[in-house]
DNA sequence: CTTGACATCCAAAACGTTTTGGTTTAGAGT
DNA sequence: ACTCTAAACCAAAACGTTTTGGATGTCAAG
């Protein structure tokens, strides 16, 4: 049925060995026996088969990324884009990737465990890191090759790709504290995620900086939810003095945010302003558009999808890890200039 | 290094034959020795080598999705969702989920090819179905196992599961036309995706139900982006007789229509309406809140795979096709029924 | 004592590659 | 005529499973 080394050595009247190695291109095959061999491998359409040449090769060319959600439906808007990033240069780079959904409890060590010593994948993408995190500690300790999307608190030295949330969200209260802002809340989620401690950390940073008590800030959990960033906002409201900015450590529950204010005839820009963190799709179209920071995630992707192949190749890293500097977009969520210097003027 | 059958033979002191059928189950196998084998396999950790044991089962337990991206960066809400469900039920019927990205051009099929003939994948997801398939066509042809998501024009009966898309518009227009509106533009995309089709054709049926003219609908070109709904909807604003709703083929375009709207000081809900089609996420959470037609995307995900999972296993599938009912989800962005009979009442 | 049935086990082949460790042949050098 | 080298080739082993087709031993029935 299947057109196997086998059959092309007959058609060829070479040995099996012989075809193996002219379609390697080793030089001790003949021109003209390569020429034959892979004239006749084009005629009957040969594809080397995958399991076999892996099993002996004991590569798979095949990673691994094992999406850890929380519910059994989630919805990142980061998450197509990042995956088409490390799925575009895996390709590239002629790898193959393996994707699976598992939540983080026992069974989560387990699966990583599984595909390796079943030799299914060659290393792991690993994302949204958390402060102490299993999945790097061992990874780590039995030498399996992969790359982090973030950071963890354990000093392990291993290689990561992550964006600055400390100096970003610092540009974020710069810039709020530039234009008049004292009272701020910021909308948090669970502090195992450890960019939400930098990003908390960075407006901290912002408000010492201009001589400010970090402690004044307001704290709301939430989970990056827009439904947390809508309710914690709602309770906000209610309250006697409420806070002249917003910030959420990301988009979506900026724009659940934005959603309640809306609600209650609040008006973003003018009344209270608003920021978000990540630059999702939506946040250009929101409205009033949103002042963000962006996170170049397609570019994140690939950077860290080939980090990995290239440790999986053995090659030395010239970096293991890489800090990505954020950038601040200024939309009109917290009033543009032009608005602030109008009502000033007035 | 790995644990392996061999070593399990010689810790037992069986062979390896009776290890792998101990472990499997079979009944020739007494009592004792699968005892044995399983807490000896359960000592060292055993895990089957899953290159050798699909290289010889011809059977590797693995779905293919290939994702027709159209740039390099891509980002749709629905994605992430519908991937999980699919991640989610293959885990759950023990199968890998290998995810590649390729732009549907010459490599297209050949990439399907490959995957198969290399013995990687079972079966395949079919994504972003095309009036004309050649994926599915090829498929077919083969003998391929596939469940596509989505439908295709040519008549050839393959397993698919789809939501009724005319249905879903034609409640659509029905909502529209009860509330009063006659002009109304339609933003459409490449009508290469057969859905964009059926979603325009229930608008036209509900217009002729009413006895309008479905000529009436102004079409704009888009391509189910915000950014194209924006721009579309800048264009009518530019109209001497703008109409009094946008119906947009995605929830994307809806909101980027919405988004042109406030920037021109239109009041979405009250001076015109806006609807979308999905329901992501996102919809809920716009300003106002998007009247839409819902998707159950993660369900959709979960049953694809399901009917998938069966086809390889050689089940009969009980129905080939699934034809989803569609749901009409009222919310503000065509004016509340309250505001309505406020506005007739002034 | 033979036969058959049954329970338990296992050697070898197979899956399709790549790698190892050769062999064969021709020609050059001495 | 002999050895050496280089070019071209290939048989067999290996990767780790599962399956095939027995083999062996025990016990009961005849």
């Amino acid at each position: 049925m299947a057109v196997t080394l086998k059959l092309l050595a007959e058609r060829t009247g070479k040995s099996i060995t012989t075809v193996s190695r002219a379609l390697a291109g080793y030089d001790d095959v003949s021109e003209e026996t390569k020429e034959l061999v892979r004239r006749v491998a084009n005629e009957l359409r040969y594809t080397p088969n995958f399991l076999a040449r892996s099993l002996q090769k004991r590569r798979s060319r095949t990673i691994s990324l094992i999406l850890p959600t929380v519910g059994p439906r989630f919805s990142d808007p980061f998450f197509s884009e990042f995956l088409t990033g490390v799925a575009n240069m895996a390709a590239e780079r002629g790898y193959d990737l393996l994707l699976s959904v598992q939540a983080p409890d026992e069974g989560e060590m387990e699966l990583y465990r599984r595909k390796v010593s079943s030799g299914q994948v060659d290393g792991f993408v690993v994302v949204r890191t958390r402060r102490r995190d299993p999945r790097i500690e061992w990874l780590h300790k039995s030498q399996v090759s992969f790359v982090a999307f973030g950071r963890t608190e354990n000093d392990a030295d291993f290689p990561f790709v992550d964006v600055d949330g400390v100096k970003g969200m610092r540009l974020i209260g710069e810039h709020l504290i530039g234009l008049g802002h004292r009272r701020i809340a910021f909308l948090s989620s669970p502090s195992e995620l450890l960019f939400v401690e930098h990003r908390l950390d960075g407006l901290r940073q912002a408000m010492a900086a201009h001589g400010l008590d970090p402690e004044e800030i307001r704290i709301l959990p939430g989970d990056l939810t827009q439904k947390s960033g809508y309710e914690a906002t709602v309770s906000l409201l209610d309250d006697t003095n409420p806070p002249s900015a917003i910030v959420a450590c990301n988009d979506l529950m900026a724009l659940g945010a934005m959603s309640a204010l809306h609600e209650r005839g609040v008006s973003v820009g003018s009344d209270i302003a608003v920021t978000g963190f990540d630059d999702i799709p939506m946040a250009e179209h929101a409205h009033p558009p949103l002042t963000t920071i962006h996170q170049p995630i397609y570019e994140i992707g690939r950077m860290v999808c080939e980090k990995l192949v290239r440790l999986i190749a053995g090659e030395e890293l010239a970096s293991r890890s890489k800090i990505l500097e954020p950038r601040l977009i200024v939309r009109s969520s917290c009033g543009s200039l032009r608005k602030q210097s109008e009502q000033a003027g007035g």
